[in-house]
DNA sequence: CGTGGTCCCTGGGCGC
DNA sequence: TGCGCCCAGGGACCAC
C-alpha cells in the first residue's frame, strides 16, 4: 500500500466502537499513503495531507486486499457482506476491506506533527521485540507492583502488545504461575520471562498468528501458530511438557490457561 | 494511584 | 429445530 493513492473510501455504517471520523472519506480520497506502521495492536496510516489514520482491529477485525477484479472478492468463499464496513480503493485497483464482526475495532485520524500526544499511545510500554525491553526492564517495571503477573502482562503500558493468548504462552514457557504477584518476578524469574515473551511472539509471527475463528492475513492466509498452543484453549488436555492436566481459571475477566505443576 | 469489574457487539457451541 | 446461556483475540471507563 506504501506509496499509492486512496482513490476512495467507502464507509457503511456510522460507527464501529467509536465514531468514524468527521468526513472520513473526503479527508482520505486522493491522498498518498506515505507509510504505513505499528504501535502495540495499533495500525498507523501516515497520509500525505499530514493526518495519521490510526486502525485498531478489536478481537474480529480483519483486512483483506484483493486484487485487481472487484469481483474476486465478492466471490471469494467465506466472505461475509454484512461486517464489511470499510471499502478503500486504490489507484493500483487493489481493493482493501475492513470486517469486523463485533465492531471492537476502531479507526481516528489525527494530526501527525501532534502524534506523540495521541491519547491512546501515550502510555504504551516497551514493544517486545525492541532493544527498550528486556529482563532489566521487566525487573524495573515489576517492582512493588501487587496485581497478579498475569494482569501485569496484559497491562499495555508495562508491556505493549501482548494480548491473552501470548501472555499464558509466554507464563508456561517460563514456568511461572499465572498467580503469582508481579513484585515477586524481578530477578530469576525476569531473566526467564523475558526471553520467554520474545520467543513466543517471535514464533507466532514466523507460524503467521494465531487463527481460531476470526484471524487471518490481509491475503486470506490463516496462522497455525495455534496449533503450537502449549496451554492456550487447551484445559483438560496435558502439558506437553510434564503431561499434567492444564487448569483453566478467570483473572480479570479473562479466561488464563496454566500447568499447575510447571508453573509455580 | 492502582486494581478489578462491567460493558461495548455478534456469533458459535452447548445443554435442554 | 429452537431457546437460553456461556464464551471469545481488546480495551475504555467507572467505582473503590
Amino acid at each position: 500500500m506504501e506509496g499509492r493513492k486512496i482513490v476512495s473510501l467507502t464507509q457503511n455504517r456510522a460507527d464501529l466502537r467509536f465514531p468514524f471520523p468527521e468526513r472520513f472519506a473526503e479527508r482520505v480520497s486522493g491522498q498518498k499513503i506515505v507509510r504505513l506502521g505499528r504501535r502495540a495492536k495499533f495500525l498507523t496510516v501516515e497520509l500525505s495531507s499530514g493526518e495519521v489514520l490510526v486502525m485498531h482491529l478489536g478481537m474480529t477485525g480483519r483486512f483483506t486486499v484483493s486484487g485487481h477484479a472487484t469481483a474476486r472478492y465478492k466471490h471469494e468463499t467465506g466472505t461475509d457482506p454484512a461486517h464489511d464496513h470499510v471499502v478503500i480503493v486504490l489507484d493500483s485497483h487493489d481493493i482493501v476491506t475492513y470486517n469486523d464482526p463485533r465492531r471492537f475495532g476502531f479507526m481516528e485520524l489525527w494530526p501527525a506533527e501532534q502524534f506523540q500526544s495521541y491519547p491512546r499511545l501515550m502510555a504504551m510500554g516497551p514493544e517486545p521485540l525492541s532493544n527498550h525491553f528486556s529482563a532489566a526492564y521487566l525487573d524495573t517495571a515489576l517492582k512493588g507492583k501487587k496485581a497478579p503477573i498475569k494482569a501485569a502482562l496484559l497491562d499495555q503500558s508495562v508491556i505493549a502488545g501482548l494480548g491473552n493468548i501470548y501472555v499464558c504462552e509466554a507464563l508456561w514457557r517460563a514456568k511461572i504461575s499465572p498467580k503469582r504477584l508481579s513484585q515477586s518476578i524481578p530477578g530469576q524469574r525476569a531473566a526467564r520471562l523475558a526471553p520467554a515473551i520474545n520467543d513466543v511472539i517471535a514464533e507466532a509471527i514466523e507460524a503467521g498468528g494465531s487463527s481460531i475463528s476470526d484471524f487471518a492475513s490481509a491475503s486470506g492466509e490463516l496462522g497455525y501458530f495455534q496449533h503450537r498452543f502449549a496451554v492456550y484453549d487447551r484445559e483438560g488436555q496435558p502439558c506437553p511438557a510434564c503431561g499434567t492436566t492444564i487448569k483453566r481459571l478467570v483473572q480479570s475477566g479473562r479466561s488464563t490457561f496454566y500447568c499447575p505443576s510447571c508453573q509455580r
